[in-house]
DNA sequence: CGTACCGTTGAGGTGAGTCAAAGTAAGTGG
DNA sequence: CCACTTACTTTGACTCACCTCAACGGTACG
């Protein structure tokens, strides 16, 4: 699902401003856009690169929640829920960002109902009750949650190779991939092994291969399959 | 957090039309406002009892991630996000709904900037990064998850007595707060037994009765005791 | 006075967490 | 070019919180 806006009849006002008041900054992979309890004061829309986003619960544990790659907006939700952040975004490679400062994002917004709409998409889709209770239900075996959280990447994050194999780039260690599922980063080191025993999905280091991606799907009780944007 | 939508300055038109489109139905425990995969046709406003949202995936397994009650707002993340429904809303009690027809319902929400925040804010604080995560984490024993529900369900169907005590009535079964928490209903009977006999919850049939509130903030690593509406 | 549903209790099994240690890869500085 | 550090990954052994299955008790309702 990308996050790209029509701004055909958006009044021609709204988007200038938002052009003068935008700034490009460039990360180095570790940094943080904003962290958790940081008053938000405008949203990240990412050019280039990943942010993972966290949220540290009373107790201190980290669970990531969503990883962000090119031409997503990152800091919408508390921006919009008029409350302090709910998590950290940090960067997981290099990353251009642009930054959008509040007080004009929100004139943007409200110019159009168009605008409007879009970003009640945004909003209305991100992490639905399906991908969050997918990735995190104990019913489902650590196996099964580890295939979730691959189609729930292919849309953005994975690329049909000419011989139907899928492929992906994923900057993301064991560790990240065990706070993404809900476990740990020996379990998932574990569970990877077992799919390449079975010839599911192979993972060489931040690269992995589905050569047959309908066993995936299968394995997933996913019959009919999810096309690319939804 | 009620989901009161502030009048004073939207356009008269449009509320006027929204009230004569607006249909009021009661129904009796056990209905569906809405099932997965229904397109959705408007929202419902609860005026009394009580409504649980579950979301069956793929492998058929229910889970509940929502309880609604009087003054809440159902079925609005898919109708805002173009998308089917992605849960089935079922009354656990006899209730009083009103509905709202999708087109009128639009128009009003898209006549008057201070409306459409209001409904950015309900979108955007509907089980932010923090509910989902504490109530599903695995690092999180069930006894914490049960504390966080009663602390999540604290603000909306929570009620503090004169001498202290926090009581709530909730209309939930075992097996519905086993879905709500990720668990069985014979795991939530076990650790409703032990919190009794901690003496720091004590279940009677439907109704929760928190002696030292307190303890429980304590137990869940929260010390800043969160206000009812946020 | 069944029937049906919900809740409780007990016994037993296991998937995945935990802990500890070794292996690997990448970066740094002399 | 090679020691040295640092961070990540893998492996094995052990443990346990919770699930599963099965039986029983309570309560509502026709």
């Amino acid at each position: 699902m990308m996050h790209h806006i029509h701004l055909s009849d958006v009044q021609q006002s709204a988007v200038e401003m938002l052009e003068k008041t935008r700034v490009t900054r460039v990360y180095t992979a570790g940094e943080r856009l904003f962290a958790q309890d940081d008053m938000p004061d405008g949203m990240y829309c990412l050019q280039s690169g990943h942010v993972l986003l966290w949220h540290s619960d009373t107790f201190g544990y980290k669970t990531s929640f969503k990883m962000a790659g090119p031409g997503e907006l990152v800091g919408y939700r508390s921006l919009l829920g008029d409350d302090n952040h709910s998590a950290t975004a940090e960067t997981l490679t290099a990353c251009h960002a642009c930054f959008f400062p509040k007080k004009e994002l929100e004139q943007f917004i409200y110019s159009n109902p168009t605008v409007t709409r879009q970003f009640f998409r945004i909003l209305a889709r991100d992490r639905g009750p399906p991908d969050a209770l997918l990735l995190r239900g104990q019913h489902l075996s650590i196996r099964i949650r580890l295939i979730y959280l691959l189609l729930i990447m292919k849309a953005r994050h994975g690329q049909y190779e000419d011989d139907g194999t899928l492929v992906y780039n994923l900057p993301l260690s064991r560790t990240n991939i065990a706070s993404l599922i809900g476990s740990r980063p020996e379990t998932v080191t574990r569970t990877i092994k077992e799919l390449k025993r079975d010839g599911v999905v192979f993972f060489e280091n931040r690269r992995v291969i589905v050569p047959d991606p309908k066993r995936l799907f299968k394995e997933a009780c996913i019959d009919s399959v999810p096309t690319g944007d939804a």
